[in-house]
DNA sequence: CATAGTATGTGACAAAAGTCATAGATAACC
DNA sequence: GGTTATCTATGACTTTTGTCACATACTATG
């Protein structure tokens, strides 16, 4: 690993601290579309994310997944800080959604930085913090929400995070993520298209004019 | 406040943040019924159940609500610490069930209690991992479960938590909390007591064998 | 370019949940 | 006890979502 990486990802972090994760921690790269994480798993370290996107999902025991949110660089996953404490398996999935490198810090240093790094500190509580938020919105989404709205956000976050107006995923893909079938989002795609929102392609889905929700 | 309070709640902490708290935290109280956050308000404080029931509920701007958990004496909530270092708003409501005492914690010791008390940091991780595993569990349940096994386990948690076997509510309560209707919830009632899962009565819901969801 | 595989479009129908209207039941209160 | 509030029951209907069946369109690959 050289110095750039952390040094530009977590640029907040003290100096100290970037060496001592330099030390203990190691780097894994995951191709797009592997998984970091498997439902059932137990988690031995914390990952940070240095570079590219991961997708985080709820999974159930029938295998329905739910899309929850994006994890960009500068970024952790909160369920491996989460659990570590308690060393429990957790029902989330994470998949790589481009090239993805990752820092892996095992978790028996989670405490040390704690008290030692106060960048860390404040580190881990925004990450649970942010996390939380992002857990209720899709609260928010489900319960409150029906398809068509909570389509339309999902695009709309895909376009903010990929900052591209062309979501590069099939009808079935999205029907997934979602929890909900590949006819019901055709149709309201087509609604959309007829709006004037979106233009459709196969298996991509061209933004025009959404966020007027 | 008495130290018993503090000590019978929360007998995990050690004497000196004990001795620290009750020295800066007040105490209050609210009635069964009334609000203990409001959604759109500012946290000042974190604080701590020691006696009295509280639920917590998210809400939306149309004024619709979900419930997502119970507090019980010995937690805390997770929202007013999450909040306490951006010092942001939230779309939360909570609600004492029974006449509730907490401590109310302002949250400038926050920083200081985590480096000083190793028991607190310890309690706070926990917080946010138990409060996040029932947001975990709350998404499972709207995402991928039908009304039906959404009431059953809305009962059987109500059950385990006020350790009754009657339910005090009345079908309206009820279909707000799940974001449902009147009729939807009556219908399904009847279902289950013609399943001999529970019994039906005016304002109240008796339990009879349920738990095999 | 032929064909196999995948993606999308669409009508018909089923199921679940929400809405409306109305009636009966129970409790509360003077 | 009679009136009023609230709570519950229920049929009829609409809307939304999910399912099935099948047609069509695009793409990759030989």
């Amino acid at each position: 690993m050289s110095n750039t990486a952390i040094d530009q990802t977590f640029p907040e972090f003290e100096e100290a601290l970037k060496e001592d994760i330099e030390k203990n921690s190691e780097i894994r790269t995951f191709r797009a579309g592997e998984q970091l994480m498997r439902t059932g798993q137990y988690f031995r370290s914390t990952m940070l994310i240095i570079d590219g996107l991961v997708k985080v999902y709820r999974e159930d025991d029938a295998g329905n997944e739910y899309f929850m949110y994006y994890l960009k660089p500068g970024q952790a996953c909160a369920l491996s800080m989460v659990c570590a404490a308690k060393r429990e398996t957790s029902e989330i999935m994470a998949k790589a959604v481009k090239d993805t490198e990752v820092i892996a810090l095992p978790l028996s240093y989670m405490d040390e930085f704690m008290s030692k790094y106060k960048s860390w500190y404040h580190f881990v509580l925004e990450t649970y913090r942010s996390r939380f938020e992002e857990l209720l919105v899709t609260i928010d989404h489900i319960a409150f929400r029906a398809m068509d709205e909570r389509l339309e956000f999902y695009l709309i976050k895909h376009q903010q995070t990929l900052k591209n107006n062309i979501v590069q995923l099939s009808h079935q893909e999205i029907a997934d993520e979602l929890n909900s079938s590949r006819e019901v989002i055709s149709r309201l795609l087509k609604k959309m298209e007829q709006m004037g929102k979106v233009r459709l392609h196969r298996n991509a889905i061209e933004i025009i004019s959404l966020g007027s929700i």
